[in-house]
DNA sequence: GCATATTGGTTTAACGTTAAACCATAAAAC
DNA sequence: GTTTTATGGTTTAACGTTAAACCAATATGC
């Protein structure tokens, strides 16, 4: 409720030695002063007004982070247990970091674009799926902009991802390992460039290492929830050739599981499942899913650190940090049956 | 990046013309005028400085969606899929009515209120567990103040809330008419005037209408994640004596579900488990768990609109919204053995 | 034909903060 | 003993917006 005059008439001096006191400027004001002005700050709890230090700054501490609504996302992308992650470490390290978290979904450039003008906003993370048109007026701004699992390559745009075709090579050679040679690549639809892209490359040549034929029947795209998982389930129990099943996210494995079960076949005894991204629900079904294992919530707090460093002209580790995957073994994956 | 001077400039009126154009108060410019100037605003994609706007207005169209760390919490809250879900339900809503969402935990009151001062928010949602001393300050500035899940009352305060008190009963007895009467309550830990506490009333007194004896012994208070979970379905394994177990979160019937699984006790045959929420964790599970119902993004959507209506002085539907619950009948419950 | 509305604006001050430029007074320099 | 430099401030303008108060020209009332 107080304002700087506030204090200042209380102190007797002018708004700016309030405002040199708050900066620590200790230059034009003397020790003495410093303390009654301090003393003073405190007993009213006096904190800047941000909205009018935003303006006069223009720049407000506050990172939006920003949802690229795609077209037949239903529901807001909080919902999803990664999104959730990722968002949950985004908030503890901005907050740790003295900055604040604006979290909207946006439908096109302009609209994020005069978010971030708008709000005067010192950066954005951004997570979905974007052209490079995208970012033209913001990379103008100089601002800091991180993006999420993003292989559009740009030297002023930062980027928090993961070893994507390491992980698809990774998972598909532990089911090869163990003498699975007919793998069906399950997975969410297969945009050029995009995650599920580079997994699908590292699945591929995984089995030309292993000398094992790729086939396209072995490849299905579907929506990415338990009920289109179960779905998917239903059909790849009419795959009696099959022996394991590789998909690219732990809550369509956690689907397709099901759907397999319901028709009464055994996992991991008949059909062996490998996941993607270790979010708690893999240990949640039975028998617990064998996947390769991701960290959303570093990666969270990675690109707000990334954002924070630029911020403040700290050292920055790097401009695009990929993040390791390994494999977390648990019981959905056996050897075939002869 | 054109401010509304630029626009006045170019149109060649006062910027209060301008202000009067973006407000569509007609009463003071020709309708010529207002074409002129609209055209004007489009072609240089105008939109007016939030900032600025929040200062003057001392409102910002920010609502603070607060979570009050308790001591315990691990993580950001936003990683616990109900609130995920709970704040999805939120985000789209706001946006949907041109609200804008800034999410933080907070420690104290003075954090609270400070936020809420120095960013002009226009209202705030609570989540956790507050005492009625942290609204004080809040309450007097008579913006909304809307509390998820809160048992406090008071005139000021708006409650989204669940009937938890009838998902305890509820479950209760439908564990009590399948033939059980000797029934776990297991829940994270009970704080008084909580949701658990009123689901163990639910608890209680389903069992003194079916004439069962309450037993303290049955009673577990235990760590709400899935590792926690487990440790208790451990011990419980050991109870020969209960035939069920009503657990106050699906997360913890997932990790009981799953530790008593271990130790060979088999679920439904050997021991019943009702959980609570129906994230879609409870699909995730096998068998598939029998739990009470709740929404929790359209908690979260109730929770904004609630605080928009109040904003723009529309007729509110209540100042206490209370959901219903109901069971959802999955393969976790079958009768007692004899 | 003079007072009164109406129309279509403009001027001015304010919101709370920051920062550049300015200004006394006292101490130091030579 | 005049000039220079610290020290410890203050004054002023600015950020982009809104709104109350003002004003001139024209139309209307009787």
């Amino acid at each position: 409720m107080p304002t700087i005059k506030d204090i200042a008439r209380e102190a007797n001096v002018s708004v700016t030695t309030v405002s040199n006191v708050i900066h620590g400027k200790k230059a034009h004001v003397a020790e003495e002063t410093v303390e009654r002005i301090t003393k003073i700050i405190e007993a009213h709890n006096y904190t800047p007004n941000l909205s009018a230090r935003a303006l006069v700054n223009k720049s407000s501490r506050i990172i939006g982070v920003i949802n690229h609504l795609i077209p037949l996302q239903q529901g807001s992308f909080l919902q999803d247990p990664f999104h959730g992650a990722f968002i949950g470490g985004i908030e503890q390290k901005l907050r740790e970091r003295g900055y604040y978290m604006m979290v909207r979904t946006v439908e096109d450039e302009q609209e994020l674009f005069s978010l971030f003008q708008n709000w005067n906003l010192d950066g954005v993370i951004l997570t979905g799926l974007f052209e490079d048109s995208f970012f033209g007026r913001l990379i103008k701004t100089d601002k800091p902009i991180v993006l999420l699992d993003s292989y559009i390559k740009n030297e002023k745009i930062f980027n928090v991802g993961l070893e994507d075709y390491r992980g698809g090579q990774l998972a598909t050679k532990y089911l090869i390992d163990r003498g699975h040679t007919n793998i069906v690549f399950a997975s969410p639809p297969i945009v050029k460039h995009g995650v599920i892209d580079q997994r699908l490359k590292g699945y591929t040549d995984a089995l030309k290492k292993a000398g094992i034929p790729f086939s396209k029947k072995n490849i299905y795209e579907h929506g990415i929830t338990i009920d289109e998982g179960k779905k998917l389930g239903y059909l790849l129990s009419e795959r009696k050739d099959i022996t394991a099943i590789f998909a690219t996210a732990d809550i369509l494995a956690a689907g397709i599981l099901s759907g397999l079960q319901e028709k009464g076949v055994h996992i991991p005894a008949d059909i062996s499942i490998i996941g993607f991204d270790d979010l708690y629900v893999s240990r949640l079904t039975t028998p617990q899913l064998t996947t390769v294992h991701q960290d959303a919530e570093e990666k969270g707090s990675i690109a707000a650190s990334m954002m924070v460093d630029y911020l403040e002209n700290k050292l920055m580790l790097s401009r695009n940090v990929v993040m390791p995957v390994h494999i977390v073994e648990r019981n959905s994956v056996a050897a075939p049956k002869k």
